[in-house]
DNA sequence: TATTGACTTAGAGTAAACTCTAACTATTAT
DNA sequence: ATAATAGTTAGAGTTTACTCTAAGTCAATA
């Protein structure tokens, strides 16, 4: 069990983002007697897995659909998730690939600089 | 020579976009008799590598603090662009490892799902 | 002649994802 | 007892990079 500055500290996300989140109703954590949030484990992996989805580019609320699936119906709503779990990795594939070409084009420009 | 039209269908970016980088100040763009913009094969090459530093995460701002080095005075910035070009390589390398990491992490939460 | 379609401008509006503020409560340290 | 620290809320503000609108000028075409 962890409270938000701890929670903070393992994900890497600010104590602003973490209430932010639950604002929005990405996720939903249990609070104690005292209103402060008490987050698990699973709660600590599935900020990590978000951080994951936002890092490589997937909206917010695609990522806030994707959990309500899980949460709502898992067993009926896998086909759906997996099938935009692999839609965004296909995105994140293409991705890779273009920043590898502009990587390309950058290394170009330095080469060309030192060569003057 | 090109026209904003076609200028917008070679580079990819919308003609809104185009006038948008010049009121930032980030190109600037020579006008016929009639105020029409016309942009040149160089003013084309210029908007292609800005959109490679755009996909790639660098903020418009540096990237004018960039430009601004090269048009004032090319020889003496020379180095400063150099190491602006080289960290902006960096952080691309760091990204693309960072992707890729996500990515394996993804690839994980499918093969989960299959499994089920 | 009129309308279509290209261009122009200044400036307002938008979307996403935070980020911060103010006002408050509860617990611990001096 | 008082001050510091950690938590809470609602809601306002910020940043980045566009994106759009309104009002206008020209040139060519029906």
């Amino acid at each position: 069990m962890y409270n938000i500055s701890e929670t903070s500290k393992e994900t890497g996300l600010t104590k602003h983002t973490l209430r932010y989140y639950e604002k929005i109703e990405l996720v939903a954590i249990k609070k104690d007697e005292k209103g402060h949030r008490i987050y698990k484990q699973a709660d600590l992996s599935a900020l990590t897995f978000i951080k994951c989805l936002t890092k490589t580019g997937m909206p917010l609320d695609q990522i806030k659909e994707m959990s309500k699936l899980a949460l709502v119906n898992p067993a009926d709503n896998a086909d759906r998730i997996l099938s935009l779990l692999q839609s965004h990795k296909d995105k994140i594939v293409a991705d890779l690939k273009e920043s590898k070409e502009s990587l390309k084009m950058i290394d170009a420009k330095i080469d060309l600089a030192l060569n003057l």
